[in-house]
DNA sequence: CACTGATCTAATCACTGTCAAGATGAACTT
DNA sequence: AAGTTCATCTTGACAGTGATTAGATCAGTG
């Protein structure tokens, strides 16, 4: 039985690319009513389909959160290469990374948990999600060496360098959203005072931004 | 009806503390079989008692999760005293604080995620929890006025620095859980280098560290 | 002793993840 | 053109979850 519609026409039994339509539906959920609501059947209502159907294109609900983990670091990637020049000069360029980092966080909360939320299951961290990590991580890596702040012959204190600004972000990033420091912030005059004077205390891009 | 077992003898009716059992059973279960599985259900079984008596002693999950994110916070603040000398130099104490919170996190990874899913929750947080940081926070906030790095009459100046050190520590306990680093970690010798090695990276607790 | 209020149970609802069975139709074979 | 195959999608079901309601039980008070 094919059902119609006057508006979009038949409707087709096989959906054509429901994999790519289901990502778009929970990523509408995500951004409606955040993460807790995200669910197989949320995901599948929205996308106006059975709730069993997600299950031949995601073996598990962790399986789509690590899809949807995968698109979220590819498109946090996408914004940092955006925001940052390459031709600019090094400090700036990893000040604007880190920047952009937290800035992707705060537009898309409910993204930026998921991907952490995956990031953080041992089980379920094979090389898929690394490999999505990879190119915002990358783009950090060269960044840094550029910098110049160690010898990039030392690949050890490099990564370790990395891992410690990736840190720095991340933990601002989280500690934006929280409510405690709104008081702090209308007292500063914004929260774009707050972040430039929590970053001016904070290690690497810290020094980055006080410098460039 | 009275039931009775011949070990514990007769079960009363009434439990007498139950809140304080309760939370116990979900403190097993959290450790047990992590945060995914701690369910108002889950912990009613463990502690012997119908699904829905936990409702007479917590309103919500939320609000479970609530006062065990509370509790976490004042064993937090316990263990960070504990392995902070107060006569130790300033620099020394700040790093043992830093060194403290990234421990308990590691030792608690179940209790340590409640605490901050809760806190990232902006619906839920009132005083409550904030009071339960508190004395963690006040903790690392003396410890930081003696660092001096900050003018002490500076409100605004000392919270940012304090924020940071908390961000900085945030970011790398969670870090520290992370399986993409074990391969670093064994070339570095032990996850005890590759913390310190992230940490002279990272501001002010690097400083610290460096210096002490 | 009876009464009251706090505490716990039983029963129920809507929702979730997950699975097995069947219906459908697009593409390939003959 | 007709038949077959096979991934795709639906239906229907199950156990487990958070949450609510009404009722059973008991400790303390007068």
């Amino acid at each position: 039985m094919k059902l119609t519609c006057p508006i979009t026409g038949p409707k087709p039994y096989h959906h054509g690319d429901l994999r790519r339509a289901l990502l778009e539906a929970a990523s509408r959920v995500l951004e409606r009513e955040g993460p807790n609501a995200l669910s197989l059947r949320a995901m599948a209502r929205e996308a106006g389909v059975s709730p069993a159907a997600p299950y031949h294109h995601f073996k598990d609900k962790s399986e789509l959160m690590l899809a949807i983990s995968e698109e979220g670091f590819d498109q946090l990637y996408d914004f940092m290469r955006q925001s940052s020049d390459p031709d600019a000069p090094p400090m700036e360029r990893v000040a604007a990374i880190g920047v952009a980092y937290v800035e992707f966080a705060k537009a898309h909360p409910s993204i930026y948990r998921v991907m952490y939320d995956c990031s953080r299951d041992l089980e379920a961290l094979p090389d898929k999600a690394h490999k999505a990590e990879d190119g915002a991580y990358s783009l950090l890596k060269k960044a840094m060496i550029d910098l110049g702040v160690v010898s990039s012959d030392q690949e050890v204190d490099l990564e370790l360098a990395c891992i410690a600004a990736w840190c720095a972000a991340h933990g601002l990033a989280e500690m934006v959203g929280f409510r405690q420091f709104d008081s702090l912030k209308a007292k500063m005059g914004g929260e774009k005072a707050f972040l430039a004077g929590v970053l001016s205390h904070l290690g690497t891009f810290g020094q980055a931004r006080n410098r460039g």
